[in-house]
RNA sequence: GGCCCCGUCGUCUAGCGGCCUAGGACGCCGCCCUCUCAAGGCGGUAGCGCGGGUUCAAAUCCCGUCGGGGCUACCA
């Protein structure tokens, strides 16, 4: 590769993530800040964090905290921002009200807003007297008001909303992901930017802050498509006044869809990224899945690492199709990458989880540990997610006297016959010469499989599931060993008489 | 209703005029491994929405149609 990667030119990219902190952070949202930031860093520009808190009702402290919590925990980095600053902050929308101001007063003076007095009644009003579908909107009948005129609305105690004149032309520009999108002239109704009380509004505080932080390109949901002429409008505006430079490139990323076809909405739990986190997803799992929404980095191919994507990624090669988001998918993509994870490092992943559910302290001993890391070893291999670990080896931290089979699986293996295998196998274990796992086997094996010629299906399941709780566990003789004999036998005993 | 976007296996995608009797992955089904549940290995199932063009040749280009979705706030 030749472009300069250390050395940022003038023309350098430039892109941005700006979620409003309304919410706890959504798979949709980080799915935004994947993209722009695998763009920023594979051009070698920057990613610019902001945060869109303009709506005082709905925003709150803990989601910016969450959001900001989110993408740290996915290793998700940006060059500017809220804790690390940057030449064009602030970067949080709600300090920066001086600014926006400034700005429209300037746009005001310049012609490019205007008062605007109809109310939304008003507006319906005039469109159902027209026979118009009263949905059109706002009918841009303020545009000519005569001074006289505006001083006999506010005699009247009306106070003006400030909203940009759009064009009278089509606009058309090429989006990075579906090429060249044009809407006619006259189909955009005038947009409101600034409240009458002067609060200015997302319409306009987005594109603003886009032009003053110079942002080249715009990655962002396709849900905001529609809203792209009159930021166009407002790039052209803000340039004829010297305030924006130039009109960033648009790319309009595919919507991240639930069950059925609808958008994946802020109130499912399925969008929500800590209940993947919860369950034990990797940072490095969750964000390569949410990159094959859309993405794709090869044909025969779909586990990479984020250093891959990033060498790989081009936002051309976007899909402009919606995706689903499908959980068996992102949990198999998981389990790819918890195994591919050195030993060491899967017993420290896992760790943290295991402390969660209380089945290990926060600071285990050295003995607790020297068992988790011969126990990781055997469900390693066998989970999607780390809380599948933790439910595999409850068994051997939980205290005995909280232990109990789970009732599914105590449904399915304890019955018919059930109660002679696990006597044998009590017989069979009590006086083992060696507990190791080979003399475990070899004596359950006899015991079962010759002595009451059992199918070992039908032999086995019982004793695993007296002993770990569940149908699906560990391998069963390494997890007898683990657990010791006495507790072992304890199990076995318990499930007899239970 | 209006405007805009999208349309390849059930799902996510590869495909950018001939390499396609359409490739990969998840799922599903089967087999193997194992005198243990899983995991793993191997194999199978299944798709270009429809109709017209353009072309020697179309999943790929164009038009139409149907279907899906998004937006339509003085929320972001």
């Amino acid at each position: 590769m030749t472009e300069t990667t250390d050395t940022p030119s003038v023309g350098a990219v430039r892109a941005r993530f700006c979620p409003s902190p309304t919410g706890i952070p959504h798979v949709g949202l980080v799915r935004a800040a994947l993209f722009n930031w695998a763009f920023a860093r594979h051009n070698g520009g920057q990613l610019v964090f902001r945060i869109e808190d303009t709506d005082a009702a709905r925003d709150s402290e803990e989601s910016y905290a969450a959001i900001i919590e989110g993408l740290r925990w996915l290793g998700i980095d940006w060059d500017e921002g809220p804790e690390v600053g940057g030449p064009y902050g602030p970067y949080r929308q709600s300090e920066r009200g001086e600014i926006y101001a400034d700005v429209a007063r300037r746009l005001l003076e310049a012609g490019e807003l205007y008062e605007s007095f109809s109310s939304a009644a008003d507006i319906e009003e005039r469109r159902k007297a027209a026979g118009q579908d009263p949905k059109l909107g706002y009918d841009n009948a303020d545009r000519e008001l005569t001074e006289d005129r505006k001083a006999e609305l506010r005699a009247e105690g009306r106070e003006p909303v400030l909203r940009l004149r759009m064009p009278d032309e089509d606009i058309t520009f090429t989006d990075l992901i579906r090429g060249e999108v044009t809407f006619a002239a006259g189909s955009v109704p005038d947009p409101v930017l600034i409240r009458a009380n002067g609060a200015p509004l997302y319409p306009f505080v987005n594109p603003v802050d886009d032009a003053m932080m110079r942002i080249t390109h715009i990655l962002r949901g396709e849900d905001l498509l529609p809203s792209t002429p009159r930021q166009i409008a407002l790039f052209a505006a803000l340039r004829r006044i010297g305030v924006a430079e130039s009109i960033p490139s648009y790319a309009h990323l595919p919507l991240v869809r639930g069950e059925g076809n609808k958008k994946l909405s802020k109130r499912d739990p399925e969008s929500n990224l800590f209940n993947y986190r919860d369950r034990g997803f990797l940072p490095e799992g969750m964000l390569n899945y949410l990159a094959l929404l859309g993405w794709s980095i090869a044909e025969d191919r779909d586990v990479f690492s984020m250093a891959e994507m990033v060498a790989a990624f081009d936002i051309s090669r976007v899909s402009p199709n919606p995706a689903r988001f499908d959980l068996k998918k992102a949990e198999a993509i998981n389990a790819t990458h918890l195994r591919a994870l050195p030993a060491e490092e899967f017993v420290r992943r896992l760790l943290p989880y295991l402390v969660q559910a209380r089945l290990l302290p926060a600071e285990p001993t050295g003995q607790q540990l020297e068992l988790l890391r011969s126990a990781a070893a055997l469900v390693q291999e066998r989970v999607g997610v780390l809380a599948e670990g933790v439910g595999m080896l409850r068994f051997l931290f939980v205290a005995d006297a909280d232990f109990a089979p789970e009732p599914d699986s105590a449904a399915k293996a304890f019955g018919e016959g059930s109660g002679a295998v696990l006597a044998a196998s009590e017989r069979a274990l009590t006086d083992l010469a060696e507990w190791t796992t080979p003399e475990i086997e070899r004596a359950l094996k006899e015991a079962l499989v010759d002595g009451l010629e059992l199918k070992p299906r039908k032999a086995f399941a019982p004793v695993r599931v007296a002993v770990t709780g569940r149908t699906v566990s560990p391998p069963l003789y390494e997890s007898m060993e683990l657990l010791g004999r006495d507790r072992t036998l304890a199990r076995l005993r318990a499930a007899i008489s239970g």
